[in-house]
Order: C-alpha cells, then structure tokens, then sequence
DNA sequence: CTTCTTGTTACTGA
DNA sequence: ATCAGTAACAAGAA
C-alpha cells in the first residue's frame, strides 16, 4: 500500500523522468477511473506537460505547464505509476532484473505517451485509485483537509503536542487520520507505534508527555528510513521504474504476527483490529 | 462457494 | 462537536 515514503519515492522518481516532456496521446483505457469528466481530462492533458509534481500526504499532484489546472493521483491501495522508456524487450535468458513488469498489461487503465517514445502507465489492479483535474481553488480545498506533512520543518515537537492535545481517540485511529498527520498508513503506523513503544489501543488522553515526545520523534525517524529504502512492497507497490521498495527487511511489526520480538526477545507480536485496521504490537515492550 | 483484506469516504447512532 | 462502527468500493487469495 503507497503511504508517504512510497508516495514520496514516485514523486522523486518521476520528477527526474518526466518533467517538461510534452504529453503528446493519453490512452485512458477505464474511464471509470477518473473522477472527474475522463473527456476534458483527455483534452487538458493532450499537447501539455508537466512543470512540477508534488506530494501532499500520499496524494500526488501533477502541475500542468498551460491552462491553469493539476493533474492529481491518489493509488490507494493497488495503484501504480510505471516509466519506461520505449519498448521492453525481454531479452531471452538474461532476466537479471526481475523487477521489470511487460506493460501494458491487464490492469493499466491509462498510458501518457511524451514525444521522446516514453509512457507513463498508470495501473490498478483493485481500481480503487482515483485520477483527477483540478482547478486551483479545488487543490487549496483538498490541501486544506489534509493536516500537517510530518517531514516539513514546521512538524517541531511544540505543534506535535498541540495537534495531539485533547484527542480523543487511540493513537493508532489518531495517527490514521489524515486530517491530523498527513500520509501515514496502516504499515507506518503500527511500525512508529513499536519504535515509540507505545501499545496502538492506548487512548491519547492518556499519553504522558515523554510518550508523545517518543512518537514524534519516532514518526520522523521510521517515515524517514523508509524514503531512504524506497519505501515498502508487500504486494503491489512499485516504485517509477517498476522495482520494488527495500524497507521490507526493516519491518519490525507489520505482517510478523505470532512472532517473536526482533527487539526485546521475549514478546510475541499480536494482531488485533483496532480503528477497523488489522493492527500489529509486541505485547511485552509495547505499553 | 464464502470470507477476508485494504484506504478512504459516507453514513448512522451514541 | 466528536467518535466508534460499519458498509461500500474491486479483485484476488485462501
């Protein structure tokens, strides 16, 4: 799943390959992924380019060179944005690079062609990803549902403690929420959650303030080296080029249910459902 | 065949 | 206002 640092992988990877290319056909194979109208998308984005990509929580928005307007990209759950440069030829034997997918396959739902013969495909296999053009006052509305970017300067302690203050909830629902923190996903939370020590059922009201100082401190560090590993693939994730992240291997947590604990040796991770999320914690050195 | 998974939104009820 | 719980979305795995 494409939380922040996979989001933020993309962004990198696609801002050295794409930008200024001039768009010259958009194939958009299931119009049922754009939500806005799929025809003006088509028409806005034919003879355009892109002059800049950025990254919003895990919403990629690309700024288009004419007419005023984004291009934004949300893969949810599935979706992914591949580069190639011309055709693939899968040379026979010599498949060093597994990591190379054929596309277009059966899951690309749009492909951008630039005038250099290179394509951006967008594939989805759950087709929960949502494509979007947007005006600017649309992206101010959007940007300002989204609550602070936990890697900006001004995520200092202070306005961690302020944007904690007086929640309600558990900590894991809390860090969910992308109005609050922008970009962290079910992977990322429970992996900040064990490098804070901090149980995901504990309720924020009751956190003292050495404990919030641990998870502001373990938000930046985990988001951080997962960006620094290209981020996490599971299942579909993939980064610009089609190969996989390599922050899989630093999981402490995540999809280890039932195993022993990497850090104190004699818990055992759980998996509970907690904030209607499979949630995973070392049941000795998480309190 | 059924059930579960997952990010997000929408909805309901407390 | 605030939150917990759940359905919906789609497709595949078990």
């Amino acid at each position: 799943m494409p939380e922040l640092p996979e989001v933020e992988t993309i962004r990198n990877d696609l801002r050295e390959k794409i930008l200024n290319k001039k768009i010259e056909k958009v194939d958009l194979r299931l119009k049922e992924i754009v939500k806005s109208s799929p025809k003006d998308l088509v028409l806005i984005l034919k003879e355009n380019s892109f002059k800049d990509i950025r990254r919003r929580g895990k919403l990629l928005v690309f700024a288009l060179a004419k007419k005023n307007k984004y291009l934004t990209i949300h893969l949810r759950m599935t979706g992914q944005l591949v580069y190639q440069k011309g055709k693939k030829t899968i040379a026979g034997g010599h498949s060093d690079n597994n990591d190379i997918i054929d596309l277009p396959n059966k899951h690309t739902h749009i492909i951008f062609y630039f005038s250099d013969k290179s394509q951006l495909f967008f594939n989805d296999l759950r087709r929960f990803g949502v494509v979007k053009i947007v005006g600017k006052k649309e992206l101010e509305d959007i940007f300002d549902n989204f609550g602070i970017e936990p890697l900006e300067k001004g995520f200092s302690l202070k306005v961690f403690q302020n944007i904690i203050r007086n929640k309600k909830r558990n900590v894991k629902a809390f860090l969910l929420d992308q109005k609050y923190i922008a970009g962290i996903g079910n992977i990322y939370a429970d992996e900040i959650l064990f490098e804070a020590k901090i149980l995901p059922s504990r309720k924020v009201v009751s956190l003292k303030a050495e404990e919030i100082k641990a998870i502001h401190k373990a938000i930046k560090k985990v988001l951080k080296k997962a960006i620094k590993y290209r981020g996490t693939t599971f299942n579909d994730y993939v980064d610009a080029s089609g190969k996989q992240g390599k922050f899989l291997r630093f999981l402490k947590v995540y999809e280890r249910e039932k195993r022993k604990c990497l850090r104190c040796e004699k818990g055992t991770i759980q998996k509970l459902k907690i904030a209607g999320r499979g949630t995973r914690y070392c049941d000795q050195c998480q309190k």
